[in-house]
DNA sequence: GCCAACGTTGGC
DNA sequence: GCCAACGTTGGC
C-alpha cells in the first residue's frame, strides 16, 4: 500500500466538500506526471493526504483514500466542460483519474508553514522548489510522521 | 494581484 | 531536437 499527497483548492473542493460527497472522480487533472501516478500507481486501499492548495491557509486538511481502480477522466470528452481536451478521443484516452473517498478531517490543518519546519520532512517532494504537482507520492516515514503532527 | 518555477506547444 | 513563447500553478 503506498501513500499520498493529492492537492485541491478549497474553493474549488475542500475536505468538506469530499466529507459530504464521500467519494469524488478526481478530474482534471492535465499534467502527466499526475496522470501516470493515477493511472499506473495507485490502488484501491491507498491512503491520501487531501491538501489545500492556493488558499489562505495551504496544507493538508484531511485523510482519503483511493477507492477505484484508474479510469478515463470522462470531462476531457464534454465539449462544455473546462477540462475538455478535444485531442483526447474516447479510443484512445489521454487523461486518467481515480475515485478518491472520504476517510476524516483532521483537527486542525498542518499547514505547509508547519510542514516546512521539520527537518524529518527536508525530503518532502511536497516542500521541493518549484514542485507544482497536484497529485504525488509521500514516504511511509513521512506519512507517519506528518500524522503525529495532528 | 504578483511572479517564480515549471510544463507544453509549435516553428524551425 | 532546440528553444522561445505562452499558459498554469500556487505561495505569498
Amino acid at each position: 500500500m503506498k501513500h499520498w499527497l493529492m492537492k485541491s483548492e478549497p474553493e474549488t473542493f475542500s475536505i468538506d466538500d469530499l466529507k459530504r460527497k464521500r467519494v469524488e472522480a478526481w478530474d482534471g487533472v492535465r499534467n502527466y506526471q499526475a496522470r501516470n501516478f493515477m493511472r499506473d500507481v495507485m490502488k484501491p486501499g491507498d491512503k491520501v493526504f487531501f491538501y489545500h492548495s492556493n488558499c489562505a491557509e495551504p496544507g493538508i486538511a484531511g485523510l482519503a483514500e483511493v477507492a477505484s481502480d484508474s479510469y478515463p477522466d470522462p470531462s476531457q470528452f464534454d465539449a462544455k466542460s473546462h477540462y475538455f481536451d478535444p485531442k483526447s478521443s474516447r479510443e484512445d484516452p489521454r487523461w486518467m483519474l481515480v475515485d478518491v473517498e472520504f476517510v476524516k478531517k483532521l483537527k486542525r490543518v498542518i499547514t505547509l508553514d508547519e510542514l516546512k519546519g521539520h527537518a524529518a520532512l527536508d525530503e518532502m517532494l511536497l516542500l521541493r522548489k518549484g514542485n507544482r504537482l497536484s497529485v504525488m507520492p509521500v514516504a511511509a516515514a513521512e506519512w507517519r510522521y506528518i500524522l503525529t503532527l495532528e
